[in-house]
DNA sequence: TAAACAACCTAACGTTCGTTAGCAAATTTT
DNA sequence: AAAATTTGCTAACGAACGTTAGGTTGTTTA
């Protein structure tokens, strides 16, 4: 499955790298053009602003993460399942694009408004669909845990690591990560 | 308990700030001299370079975790109770140096040769210290856990996002944060 | 009281930055 | 074959960057 970038999409992949390793400030145009093979000064054929590159791969992975968790949620299943499949869901948006997400989760901070003020409501609205989970959990006992934003945050930044270690050629693959993850932290909020 | 800041650690307690808020690489000199008051050339009457603050922060919270796990572990005592120690050792220092520690985790990729290859030698010391203790949990049957590496990341990870929400005035305090994840994240590691 | 030091200043250095203007060649579309 | 689009170039802009040189002032030490 060779799959044909346009231009724009290439550059786009090619400052995601790098504002992964070095970061959105300490990335320059002619860093970003001289990894392309071109100059610094062609790469405005095709995007607007250095910011915009940021805009795009932030606002395509929340979209991702939305996606994918709707696409699994039973609003029926246990709290348990639902969490599960979200973790699951989470994970595997992760694994699948270990770079982007990086640039997702601790760059976004470089947006200019109102960008940056959208990213948050964004990111606010994600977690909500994790605490409601856990409270519907909490209220029918299912779940013991003193404060659900608490646990929704530890949750999620115990899955937001994947990035810094998860190789696609490691020992475990995405499916097994997401399932020896979701055990231990569904295991964590059934404390007895 | 009021303690006189030398100017050098008022310098680095203002930077430690503003790496934080915006980063290393977006954090001008002229944006830290202004918010010293002062001009930015008279900030070099008492720092080398811009680095060599990120350097001081890095180094001396490192420093910090290092003697905070060190003083509490008890190699006699079960793995749980080490692990119970540890963690709670970890989040004291996360929540007594909340700025210092969004800078230590996060900023520490601008390090240059051969700090930066310093710093990982010392990380990797670190969580070492935490994958021994759950190495004898497995063991001797008292955790399960498929892998001792994914498990110690997936602990730290978990930890390390508290710099981002704790308020010292907060409903839980740093003791309170630290048992519920201390009880939360030994659970998880008590697979059935 | 003289010497040493701490703290800050103005002015400026050489460099790098994001970006624009204007143009040329190749490719695709009509 | 003409027109439009894509992709790239050189040259340069004004601004911002980390840092140095050299000097002034007030405070502390000998």
């Amino acid at each position: 499955m060779e799959v044909t970038l346009s231009r724009k999409e290439q550059i786009e992949k090619t400052a995601t790298a790098l504002f992964r390793k070095r970061g959105f400030s300490a990335t320059s145009m002619r860093d970003l053009a001289n990894e392309l093979g071109i100059e610094a000064a062609s790469i405005y054929s095709h995007i607007r602003s250095k910011e915009e590159i940021l805009q795009r791969v932030c606002f395509r992975m929340a979209n991702e993460f939305f996606e994918a968790i709707d696409k699994v949620d039973d609003p029926e299943a246990t709290a348990s399942a639902r969490l599960q499949a979200a973790i699951t869901a989470h994970v595997q948006v992760l694994t699948k694009n270990t770079e982007a997400s990086a640039v997702f989760l601790y760059e976004w901070r470089h947006l200019s408004e109102p960008y940056h003020a959208e990213f948050l409501t964004l990111r606010d609205r994600y977690e909500k669909h994790f605490r409601e989970i856990i409270k519907a959990g909490i209220s029918i006992g299912e779940f013991k845990v003193p404060d659900e934003k608490f646990a929704v945050l530890t949750i999620l930044s115990g899955l937001n690591w994947i990035h810094t270690w998860y190789k696609p050629d490691g020992k475990m693959n995405a499916e097994e990560i997401a399932a020896n993850l979701a055990t231990m932290l569904l295991n964590g909020l059934k404390q007895t």
